[in-house]
RNA sequence: GGCCCUAUCGUCUAGCCAGGUCUAGGACACCGGGUUUUCAACCCGGCGACAGGGGUUCAAAUCCCCUUGGGGCUACCA
């Protein structure tokens, strides 16, 4: 029985690292019977919001990721978000102090700056000067008043520290090389570090499940669990996904491909796209000369802005990508990680039921976005029909398609004719056609080109045959279609193509659509015949 | 710089822990062909990897060491 926990920090939209994190934390818990909490570490107040957290939620829900405990239904060990838990952390930093585990100190950012530099200097880690002697709460105070910055540091014991990782093995690390860290600060917030602590001991964590970039901290952790007491959980750290640039796959990617974009744009109106960011000129030159970077939704409405596509690395990307959710969890889940059972595809109650422990991987790996693509091929094969109309509506809605407000049945025709698609978004594109209005549809001029006026035109004399043909059928249908279009090919000796490709062309727009009996049949005969009129008057010569 | 992790096809990986059955298996991608009313889907075939060096051993992808490469951390962020 593991007691689990995601623990994200919500400062933005759910990206894929913390979704495999929160799915494997879920994938465990069900496994082995336990319980699944999610926790939100909010304690830097620069930087988190409600929002955020609302959209790590969503994120989380859309995935089919459900918590047993956590924000919104509550449970015994709450509250959940560790910025309503300050007197708790209080009451454990004191304890620390009390026991002389724990000290103050008043250093200024110059000051510790400066020490780094040294320490640099000498080639040698940054550690922090533990005092002789620990400033008493009196002198903390004092300094406070004097307007001094306090914190609260950790004394680290000189001692060997192993940590027993589920993926990798022993890691020894000699605690006398890792610094005295801040576990107060001086907003009088936690530092995450004792925050995650303290709140794991509370909530009976068992198994702690987080990236590699944790390890590092984790000989931290244990040392004050052992000053407090508590109990050491089983950890594993899980190999971080890089992205094709090769880096992290994080939010910063999508930054620094926006900011490559925007140092492209020559004379470019700053003061503008400041507007459409909704943040001020000064925040685009820190963001362009430096470290900053502004929250997601600026990002993408500039992004959408100059017009550049923005890698997908949140989780509401690959949504509004048209990716299914079972898809991406089937994905990620095999992201690091091989399932013992002989079969890539599979759902996520397989994931959890064959789960093995032991079958991490212990080296980065790469996200392979057309891998996704092909297991999302297969998945959109494998949904049954009423899930993939509410997947496929829920995905009109977020991409504001005109095919959000049409009926059930259409859509399902639509998912039906599209069957083979990779994405919900293709299926979108391909029938685009059917919810625009007849001269509102955009001919391509590559494939009006080709189709149409190639070889003297004579794709648009067959449209004008077909329009005759077509206002001549009595009995409107998929089949009567097909069987009129078939009649004609073979009576003008012409492959299918010569006849379907010039109507596609007409009707769509371009040479990419539905099968073209059912494009017909389900934009119905009249439209179809207005359409053929109008490409025949837009494009004959001489007219 | 310091500390830590890591190394099998282009990518995700199986095999490694308990060395021989590995002329290294699968999936995706790619290439060639087929099917076809477009795009997909589908079918058939092909290309393609144990990072390098040293040990240990009768025998190494598998165990050990070194080098090199990749990654992480090095915050009053998590």
């Amino acid at each position: 029985m593991a007691v689990t926990r995601f623990a994200p920090s919500p400062t933005g939209y759910l990206h894929i690292g913390g979704a495999r994190t929160a799915l494997f934390d879920l994938i465990w818990a069900k496994n082995t019977g336990g319980k699944y909490i999610l926790r939100m570490e909010d304690t830097d107040q620069s930087r988190n919001s409600p929002t955020a957290a609302r959209q790590v939620m969503d994120d989380l829900s859309w995935l089919g990721i459900k918590w047993d405990e956590g924000p919104i239904i509550g449970g015994p060990a709450g509250p959940y978000f560790q910025s309503e838990r300050l007197d708790i952390y209080d009451k454990y930093i004191q304890r620390l102090l009390t026991a002389g585990k724990a000290y103050y100190c008043f250093d200024t950012a110059e000051e510790l700056e400066r020490m780094r530099k040294e320490a640099s200097d000498k080639k040698q880690n940054f550690l922090y000067p533990r005092p002789e002697e620990f400033p008493t709460k009196a002198d903390a105070e004092k300094a406070k008043a004097a307007g001094r910055d306090v914190v609260v540091r950790f004394c680290m014991p000189d001692e060997e520290i192993i940590v027993e990782d589920v993926v990798r093995g022993q890691v020894r690390f000699r605690g006398k090389e890792i610094s005295d860290f801040i576990i107060q600060k001086s907003d009088g917030f936690p530092t995450y570090h004792l925050a995650c602590v303290v709140d794991d001991e509370l909530m009976g964590i068992t198994h702690v499940i987080r990236g590699q970039e944790h390890l590092m901290n984790t000989p931290g952790h244990i040392a004050m669990q052992k000053a407090f007491g508590f109990k050491t959980p089983v950890y594993a750290h899980l190999s971080v996904i890089v992205s094709q640039g090769g880096g992290k796959m994080s939010k910063r990617e999508r930054a620094k491909v926006l900011k490559a974009a925007i140092k492209k744009e020559q004379g470019l109106d700053k003061a503008k796209l400041a507007a459409i960011g909704g943040i001020s000129v000064a925040e685009i030159e820190e963001f362009l000369s430096g470290d900053a970077m502004p929250d997601t939704p600026a990002i993408d409405a500039m992004a959408a802005y100059l017009k550049v596509e923005l890698p997908e690395i949140n989780i509401i990307d690959f949504f509004k990508s048209g990716f299914l959710p079972e898809a991406l969890v089937n994905f990620i889940a095999l992201l690091g990680y091989s399932a013992p059972i002989d079969k890539e595809i599979m759902t996520l109650q397989e994931l959890i039921d064959s789960f093995d422990p032991t079958r991490f991987n212990k080296t980065n790996c790469l996200f392979d976005r057309k891998k996704l693509l092909a297991f999302n091929t297969e998945h959109i094969k494998m949904l049954d029909e009423d899930k993939l109309l509410s997947r496929y509506k829920d995905f009109l809605a977020a991409v504001n398609s005109p095919a959000a407000v049409a009926d059930d049945t259409l859509l399902r025709k639509v998912i039906k004719a599209c069957s083979g698609a990779r994405t919900l978004a293709e299926i979108d594109h391909k029938s685009r056609f059917l919810f625009t209005a007849d001269d509102k549809v955009e001919y391509d001029q590559k494939d009006i080109e080709k189709v149409l006026l190639k070889n003297d035109g004579e794709g648009l004399a067959m449209l004008g045959l077909l329009k005759e043909k077509l206002a001549e059928l009595k009995e409107i249908s998929e089949q009567s279609i097909e069987n009129l279009l078939r009649r004609i090919a073979e009576q003008k000796q012409v492959g299918l193509g010569k006849v379907a490709q010039p109507l596609r062309v007409a009707i769509c727009g371009t040479t990419i659509s539905l099968p073209i009996f059912e494009s017909i049949e389900m934009l119905g005969i009249n439209a179809t015949i207005s359409r053929i009129e109008q490409v025949i008057k837009k494009y004959s010569k001489g007219s």
